[in-house]
DNA sequence: CTAAACCGATTGCGAATTGCAACCGGTTGC
DNA sequence: GCAACCGGTTGCAATTCGCAATCGGTTTAG
């Protein structure tokens, strides 16, 4: 994992942090899925990530400053993965991306209302689920709001989809 | 280049498509430096691709129809390619990245410019360079506008960074 | 008319990355 | 005490990547 440097364009920096198949879904499911362990992100992932993948993945996300990892008191060996700002602040260009495969590839019905969900909700919606990802992720204090939360209200309709088959 | 098919998720489609560290670039470079053939991009890129990858590449999006190719009328052997709707959606994809990797990554300052003027101008200013796009990729005509286009804009803001310095 | 430059690729090859499975020492729950 | 679980690590084969050289055809300059 060198420091390849290519230029000083920031959608080419980003693409060095980020540009391949595994990065964005750890992402994902960290924000999604809310995983925070190894085992979790390991086991419970839709597309069977490998271990030594898995490993490499959050070793460069660590030092990129877009993860950090904690010792989990309630168990001597398990680390808490948590986003940082930087991290959490991926959240627009995983939902521009979601809207995207949403509307153009051959997305799974159950997979897809999330997408859908976060796209018909816009950027508004993203700032709220942000603010959710800082409360649980950064410990930030969180301005009360009514009825569920968005990660809540996602959870809810993809459920929902899968049970309504 | 097979159909893996990890999952259905809009996420990791996308991923599939365009998770790796060139694809995204040639994109880049088709629409804000406006190179539509293949030595365009082989030679004035700032990364330096190599002609294998971008061929490969390009056979890629071909295939999953976010660029096309036609022939060149004025030289026999050249084609051009255009960005098809598709690719054009690419932008806001592209925008993200591009914001988050400047506010986080260490941009250079010619380069970074014009990520700065597309997140301050917002979604409205790229669904403004997205019509100017089809225009330009796909023939669609445009309602006339005021002043100088967002392309234009960009670069002439590049221009200006590059030469007062 | 000819030679050089240019066109979009293709090929060969060594190096790096990926994917898979087995395995590791230590910890926890039963 | 023992099986299951913890976050990884290791070895190895297969694929992909990056680089340089090359290809046959086309256009341009002199």
């Amino acid at each position: 994992m060198t420091d390849a440097q290519r230029s000083g364009c920031p959608i080419n920096l980003s693409l060095e942090v980020l540009g391949d198949k595994w990065s964005l879904l750890i992402i994902r499911d960290m924000m999604f899925g809310n995983r925070r362990h190894f085992r979790e992100l390991l086991t419970k992932s839709e597309e069977g990530i490998s271990s030594n993948i898995l490993a490499d993945r959050l070793k460069t996300l660590l030092e990129q400053g877009i993860i950090t990892r904690e010792d989990d008191p309630t168990h001597k060996q398990k680390g808490i993965y948590s986003l940082t700002e930087q991290g959490i602040e991926l959240l627009p260009v995983l939902a521009q991306m979601a809207a995207w495969g949403y509307k153009y590839l051959p997305v799974t019905e159950e997979l897809g209302i999330r997408a859908r969900l976060l796209s018909e909700g816009g950027p508004k919606m993203w700032a709220e689920f942000m603010d959710e990802l800082r409360e649980n992720h950064l410990g930030a204090k969180r301005r009360r709001r009514s009825g569920p939360s968005v990660g809540e209200r996602l959870q809810a309709a993809y459920e929902s989809v899968v049970n309504g088959r």
